[in-house]
DNA sequence: ATAACTTGTTAGTTTACCTAACAAAATTAA
DNA sequence: TTAATTTTGTTAGGTAAACTAACAAGTTAT
């Protein structure tokens, strides 16, 4: 079963990574998921949703879209919803009237400003209580790693 | 919004390493999951699932639900779904009659030594398209890391 | 001017989970 | 030993978060 040595590992070869990477993000997603479908919280989409809308002041839908990795028709719903909750606005575009700019409202950034963190509170602390020094450093340093793999081609 | 310097990392505390691993895992669960639920597949469990009787002769439901993270009724489910299939078998216990042993077929095995890793594909593709060996190399030495943040309590 | 493309939306469907309810066997308590 | 409780597995029904289909309206290309 062991696949036969390279050069970047002395264990694993891209096939089993693949599957072990597999394997633990499939859990984290059911532990993070599990922890924000409590009590009428955000999805993880709608969270990545507010995170982009708090780094960039105004995107389009079709921006939201892609960035999250849903189609526009979800997107579209997860926005009709927040925008009930007065989370974000809709603002149509003057110059190109099929345009629509969304953004958070004060509203919408004073709760993020409260809440964002918050809701990674169980990660938090699960970082928090069984990684050592060592392995949070590591683990900062792979993210830039992980994140090569889900560029957006 | 960065926080204070730590010992474990120049750049990122807790609350951020969080934030961001979160993101990474959302996106790479959709990649995963686009991929998996092409053409009648198996889905995401089904996968860990069929892995773990893989890995393991026989596992009773209850246990194949605590490995999956999902409930013994979903896991029911699953198992009725495969049985029909013909890539799980359940033999029922002669010692404890509530129990259930399940395993995999001799057709499910062939079925599962043949296109287990192939599902892997698309990931395995990203990794060997995207990372030096170098940061390959890292992937391997982190998954045992975040393999601790979901041991089972 | 009209055809083709872009952008955003609504409507309806699917998937992968969940909770509720229950049956049957095993274990513990009385 | 009988009765209550716990364990194990299942079916039935519900839900959240995605999807595809269809379309309206604005823009660009021919």
């Amino acid at each position: 079963m062991l696949g036969k040595l390279t050069s970047y590992s002395t264990y694993m070869d891209s096939a089993e990574l693949s599957s072990s990477l597999r394997s633990v993000i499939a859990a984290l997603h059911k532990g993070l998921r599990k922890q924000t479908s409590a009590a009428g919280a955000y999805s993880m989409t709608e969270l990545e949703t507010i995170g982009h809308l708090f780094r960039n002041p105004t995107l389009l839908p079709t921006e939201l879209a892609a960035l999250t990795r849903i189609t526009t028709q979800s997107m579209s719903q997860i926005l009709s919803k927040m925008e009930a909750q007065r989370v974000i606005k809709r603002t149509p575009s003057k110059e190109d009237k099929r345009k629509v700019g969304i953004s958070l409202t004060a509203v919408g950034k004073k709760l993020v400003e409260k809440n964002l963190y918050e809701k990674d509170e169980w990660l938090k602390n699960e970082i928090e209580r069984t990684l050592t020094d060592k392995e949070k450093e590591l683990l900062a340093k792979v993210l830039p790693v992980l994140n090569k793999l889900i560029e957006i081609k």
